[in-house]
DNA sequence: GTGAAAGCGCTAACAA
DNA sequence: TTGTTAGCGCTTTCAC
């Protein structure tokens, strides 16, 4: 403070007076022009822009949020960045905030009640105006701050009973049911499932799609053949290898996820099985890497873009449209089939 | 306002005039309190410290800052947040800060100058304290506007004349030493490199250290066995391929980067190459995924938990100690050679 | 249409 | 050691 009131006047950075100032109008004015009140004349709005610029104005956001009781600024939660999952989810989301007016604040639970509650401390510190939580976990409890501080949650898979919170319902049964038809055609009629772990709300949906998609071709579900892994590489490779003691073996694999798929590719490669002429292999979300594995991976897409829309919306409307968030609490993100090499026709030997 | 003004004081979230009441002290000594003020007596802060638990007070930061003139939150720009270079650099700069009671603002700049001056502005309206531009790019025009402001910048491998900016040395020379050392004591003498795109300081830095590292081991730089590529997996088929075409082809080949180590090995895949029986090859930053590659890639690794580290103790420093920021203004961080199985020895009709 | 002034929640100078 | 008070930069009544 003492510093900054030494420093001579010039170098100081300008303030909405100096603004004023310039323009030869209120401070009022200025504000006025910014906020694109249409009250301000052309002529003052005329000169007040170009002391703006040739002050190189920023308005200060902390003090416009003090007084506004807007901070502008929308929390994301995801369970940890790394997971390539996330970062283009990340992206998608900042980008529509930023396109909105918003900042946003990222950060990553990793998984750790602590660490998660750490995230949210910053978050209400912060003043965020809505927290999407995107940890696809069960750490529902921790949230009870943000709904204590009445900020608008947005969380996928669960429903909150806080007025203030939204959910983003993912319609995994789209893209499970083409991905079991698309075997099915292929000529397949053993199909194994690599869950993911139960703990996860999403796994247990996927899985229950799964089962649902296979009972509409009448398809027999083999209970060996459900193995629960934990959507890691390495739970990739675990489940395969259970699936080849068996006496019988499927000769199709639908995994939970994409790294759970990566992991069977890896596990099958070793093995000296050919994908897909051996075996052919599914996996869940299209994360960016699918697309290079080796053979490049067939997989259900959950869109980043999609899910990160729906939950920028279901804040937006929270905030800025409180009786309409009211009505929709709810939203629907899709999934679907992409195409890659990693699926094809059975082998001849299992095709009878 | 209005409406906040009719809401019971009772369901208000509290400030500290709230707690200064509750306590039945002044709002001076719950703000001393909170800061940490030595100067505070037991009595009255055991006293304070109850009132914050009892109404569930969190401070409000915007008003701290406001009047501190302290955001306390840092800025961080990487080129492309779903490149998995960076989502790791970004955790570690989120712990690192959070621990150190910073916030941070993450933004990417997906190499398109329109989105980096998008990312610069909303650094300046929110005040950060010190930005770390981790683009590893050619931008440094925008971020004038950055110096304009007086907040200090920290960047890779480019220096500024800016007083507030700092360097990042980057000491790739140690790791590429290490690989090529580790490439001739398995018998390679003929080394290739695909080299990054030359608008990239840190690409022309490591193809140097490529050429010094050759020469101090007395091998010959084969002009055609040195490739601009692009950082990209396409790249690094594009780079192998045009190796291939070659009349005299390497044993061994070294990249600038993971993503072109993968398209090598992804090509060599193709080609019914053994890696690393018939090729060896060797990546650069050690991306999660080099891990999981087929085979695991041995790479030099960038530790973006140090690259962190650094960007963010020259930020504090120049934010905290103004004084040792103007001695210190280079950091170095070291690269290290991580051995796994893509290098081996040459082919014997190769070793001759 | 414009300006004066109150005050958002907090810190820090100054008084006591 | 504690309290009183003047702002931080802005938005928003309320007069004019």
């Amino acid at each position: 403070m003492a510093r900054k009131a030494t420093r001579k006047a010039v170098d100081k950075t300008p303030d909405i007076r100096a603004v004023a100032a310039l323009a030869k109008v209120s401070i009022a004015t200025v504000s006025r022009t910014i906020n694109g009140s249409p009250v301000v004349s052309d002529r003052l709005s005329k000169r007040v822009w170009q002391a703006i610029e040739q002050l190189n104005y920023f308005p200060n956001t902390q003090a416009r949020s003090l007084v506004s009781g807007r901070s502008r600024i929308l929390g994301i939660i995801v369970e940890n960045i790394t997971n390539p999952f996330f970062p283009e989810l990340i992206q998608s989301f900042e980008e529509i905030a930023v396109a909105n007016g918003y900042e946003i604040l990222v950060s990553s639970s990793n998984s750790d009640p602590a660490v998660l509650t750490t995230c949210v401390r910053r978050m209400i510190e912060r003043k965020v105006e809505g927290v999407a939580v995107l940890t696809f976990g069960e750490e529902e409890t921790v949230l009870e701050h943000l709904t204590y501080h009445d900020i608008p949650i947005v969380l996928a898979e669960f429903r909150l009973e806080d007025p203030k919170s939204s959910t983003i319902l993912l319609d995994y049964s789209t893209g499970i049911h083409a991905a079991i038809h698309h075997l099915v055609e292929l000529g397949h009629r053993k199909i194994a499932y690599l869950a993911g772990p139960h703990a996860l709300h999403s796994a247990i949906t996927r899985e229950n799609d799964f089962r649902s998609a296979m009972q509409s071709v009448n398809l027999p579900i083999h209970k060996d053949w459900i193995i629960e892994c934990n959507h890691t590489l390495k739970g990739g490779v675990a489940g395969f290898e259970q699936l080849q003691k068996l006496p019988e073996r499927p000769t199709a694999i639908l995994c939970s996820n994409d790294m759970t798929a990566i992991g069977v590719l890896r596990a099958a490669y070793m093995r000296g099985l050919n994908v897909p002429k051996d075996l052919s292999v599914i996996g869940l979300d299209d994360i960016d890497f699918a697309e290079f594995t080796l053979p490049p991976l067939t997989t259900i897409r959950l869109s980043r873009t999609d899910l990160a829309r729906a939950a920028f919306e279901a804040l937006r409307l929270q905030a800025e449209e409180p009786d309409k968030a009211k009505i929709q609490r709810e939203f629907l993100v899709s999934t679907s089939l992409v195409l890659r090499d990693s699926t094809g026709v059975p082998p001849a030997t299992a095709r009878s």
